[in-house]
DNA sequence: TTTAAAAAAGGACATTTGTCTCGGTTGATA
DNA sequence: TATCAACCGAGACAAATGTCCTTTTTTAAA
């Protein structure tokens, strides 16, 4: 769920470091701060070099649905460049976030000119269409249950943790939903070490951080 | 729903005929063969050059989920050969599939020696990004019966019927489900046009086709 | 520390979806 | 044509989920 690609992200900072003159800066986003507005045009790729972000649809009924957590290495903005499109997503700092802001005309000067950056990039793309697929298939198919407690495990284990609003826009529910299976799971047991407690804890935190933010 | 890229085929098609010695062959499969086994490993890329196949995902509590339905021009065995791994779906004909088979050899030169090929594969996999993100979202967040009605009017713009099980499996849900939306959404009238009295009725007759065809 | 305001959690009910089952329909065969 | 079998559709009930509203908890201020 926390997707990350450190080779692309030490692929940048050694093309950073070995070519002065480019056009890359970096930038510094606070935590809620939304650095990308679906439906609007951009001209820039972004690159994760600290801190996580949500990439999310809001859809007209007014629900979002967040398509991924990204993390150190992930990129934003190259299927608008590729496709030169309006943005598909919003995407927005969960915590404080540092990115390379890259210039789609130099994004596509690195598709044309390196094959290292294109191999790259099209592993990037392809999990990208692995996961996807993947999950669209087991939260169709799967009870909320499993897919919640999936979803606990791998914040346990990458340590990090998500606000509940967020975890119930992952999984596609709404809040409600979500606290009483949360209750299911932790009733029956297995969740009542010290750690996912921290989680727990932590996702309330996790929306105050937001409300003070913004 | 049923995507095609008529790009991708005109290349291949065009690569055929300019190069006589290429070890690209066509084959033939019957309606409802499954040429491609979820979990096994292939060497080859297919190149759907006519009719439509399924591509879905077997979960363990024995559902199946359709990622996509796939038409002329559309690319299957990529995501394989890019991150040579096993197979993440299966591929099956729905009508009679030709398509053109590419050993993943050929197809990493064409990576590397053709910058045109490369942007085609771009475009592809950045298309199926945005298709099955859009898709995962609306499923998730909209109710089965604007998902249903979209679905057939789908088919009614491009000719084409699919069984119903099919569709249940693309929307992720059970048969019964669907029948009830799909009352539902006839009774609330709309939908009684001779057009989609056909649609209906031939996703009666796929059911069959597929079984008298295994 | 007490109190008021705000936010989160949970109860109650309505709606949706799945499972199991039965009855009617269709098609094949004698 | 009569009969059987397979299949499809839908009824009945159970389980899951959403919405709305009340209760509880947390936060902030006096």
């Amino acid at each position: 769920m926390l997707r990350t690609n450190l080779t692309f992200l030490s692929f940048i900072e050694r093309f950073c470091a070995e070519n002065d003159e480019v056009n890359i800066t970096l930038k510094n986003f606070k935590a809620g701060y939304r650095f990308i507005e679906q439906g609007e045009k951009i001209s820039n790729i972004y690159v994760i070099k600290d801190g996580i972000s949500k990439c999310f649809i809001s859809e007209e009924n007014g629900k979002d649905f967040i398509i991924e957590f990204l993390g150190k290495g992930e990129v934003v903005g190259e299927l608008e460049a590729i496709k030169k499109m309006d943005c598909l997503c919003n995407v927005a700092a969960i915590s404080e976030v540092t990115a390379y802001v890259i210039p789609d005309s130099l994004f596509h000067l690195l598709i044309s000119k390196s094959s290292e950056f294109t191999t790259i990039l099209l592993q990037e793309l392809s999990t990208r269409i692995i996961q996807t697929s993947t999950r669209a298939s087991f939260q169709q198919l799967y009870t909320l249950e499993y897919a919640l407690l999936k979803l606990l495990k791998l914040q346990a284990d990458e340590h990090i943790s998500i606000s509940k609003e967020d975890m119930a826009a992952y999984l596609g529910i709404s809040v409600r939903s979500f606290n009483r299976s949360l209750k299911q799971v932790t009733d029956k047991g297995g969740f009542d070490t010290p750690e996912f407690k921290n989680i727990l804890q932590l996702s309330n935190m996790k929306k105050l951080l937001e409300r003070l933010k913004t």
